[in-house]
RNA sequence: GGCCCCGUCGUCUAGUGGCCUAGGACGCGGCCCUUUCAAGGCUGAGAUCGCGGGUUCGAAUCCCGCCGGGGCUACCA
């Protein structure tokens, strides 16, 4: 079982074992009283540790209690595999808790315990723990267990305020988010190896593969780093401009849902080059499945899409035919591109920006296209 | 408060005593390309290397102090 939940029978044994060997004691103290005796230790500037009274001296009247750790003091070395030799003042760690007088346990003891148990040899885990590691130590050593063999505290991904991510205060720390919005698991990994560590070389787009074997706990940075969605959004980009035409539209799929596959297929050319994430593929081809609104255009605008409308009525509907066929309306009217180009677009999309007008046409059925171009001119 | 970690462009970073008038990437500005938007190409601005003292012929790089930020210090994980 991997649930703590479902384990709660493995601390309590490890708790008694613990309890037994006196490594450990029950403790009485109601959360008031304690908190007093916190109080009381800063009102007399002293850092607070737990006082021993349950261990001294435990009441006899009580019957709900939680198991305390007997820290034993004393010097906790361990070497980190990012900030080498560590040492802490175990003298300076009150007796902690155990378990909690709900009979779970807290995650200072069933993290330890877990570990032991499950044999890992690499505790690889965010510098939020390296002060926990010491606690850790003592538990493991005192169950009689192997330490792991390499610990290795990595820096820690900071919201843009500079603190730690939080679920609560932070969108960016949940990660069904990015899925949601079409961003690629490989650019996930890639922006996030990139994240407090760096090849040493200029490379900046990896695949998992190439992260694999190039990868090193040398080179991982020791101060924090902060997320930034602007990189991550290029890389994101980098991906999906990098990635083959079939892949893509396979994962434009669920962003799509209105379109059959053919079309999306024959999407991705026009799109692969206007993503930031694969969501943005909707508002792209909104069109495809709603009725824009019709444009107010001016006289010239219409004239401009009425020679468009008489130029593209013969015409093979696909990107090439239409680029050719619109490019001699453009010619013949001695002005810009864009003064041809434009009101179409609007026409037919409702929008100011849609990708290339041949491409913009063609996707949609020609019969839809053309009725959606003559309605403006009537 | 105590303990621990950290401090180079806005952000991610290169840098381990001279190659640094501090390099790259994202973002930002300009130009080019152009059918709108992107993409792409070129180009520019942007860091007195947190501050102050040392050591040294020479320091972003070594030492000390200070300041600043973060983490842990819970019957949270």
């Amino acid at each position: 079982p991997y649930r703590q939940s479902e384990r709660v029978d493995l601390y309590r044994q490890h708790a008694a074992k613990l309890l037994a060997e006196g490594k450990a004691y029950k403790c009485f103290c109601t959360p008031e009283e304690l908190e007093a005796e916190r109080r009381q230790a800063q009102a007399e500037k002293r850092p607070y540790k737990y006082s021993r009274r349950c261990l001294i001296d435990p009441p006899k009247d009580r019957i709900e209690f939680t198991v305390r750790f007997k820290v034993p003091g004393g010097e906790i070395k361990f070497t980190d595999m990012i900030r080498g030799e560590m040492t802490f003042d175990a003298d300076l760690i009150g007796d902690f808790i155990l378990m909690k007088s709900d009979g779970f346990p807290t995650y200072q003891f069933a993290s330890p315990v877990d570990d032991a148990v499950m044999k890992i040899t690499h505790v690889i885990r965010g510098e939020e723990h390296l002060s926990n590691t010491p606690y850790q130590l003592m538990i493991v050593d005192a169950l009689g267990y192997e330490r792991p063999s390499a610990y290795a505290h990595m820096p820690l991904i900071l919201a843009k305020d500079g603190t730690k991510l939080s679920k609560r205060k932070h969108p960016e720390a949940n990660l069904v988010l990015y899925r949601e919005q079409g961003y690629l698991p490989e650019a996930m990994i890639n922006y996030l190896a990139l994240l407090g560590w760096n090849p040493g070389t200029v490379q900046e787009i990896f695949t998992f593969d190439e992260l694999v074997r190039v990868f090193s706990f040398e080179r991982v940075q020791h101060a924090g780093a902060r997320f930034d969605w602007e990189k991550l959004n290029w890389i994101n980009g980098e991906w999906i401009r990098a990635m083959d035409d079939a892949e893509l539209a396979r994962r434009l799929r669920p962003f799509l849902k209105q379109l059959d596959e053919a079309t999306i297929m024959r999407a991705v050319p026009a799109l692969k080059t206007r993503m930031v994430k694969l969501s943005d593929a909707a508002s792209l081809l909104e069109y495809l499945w709603t009725d824009p609104p019709s444009p107010t255009l001016d006289a010239e605008a219409i004239e401009r899409v009425r020679a468009a409308a008489a130029a593209l009525r013969d015409v093979a509907w696909e990107p090439p035919a239409i680029h050719e066929a619109l490019m001699r309306v453009v010619e013949a009217s001695g002005l810009g591109p864009n003064k041809t180009f434009m009101p179409i677009r609007l026409t037919v999309t409702g929008k100011k920006i849609s990708p290339p007008i041949d491409y913009t046409l063609a996707l949609l059925p020609k019969e839809v296209a053309m009725q959606r171009i003559s309605s403006v001119l009537a």
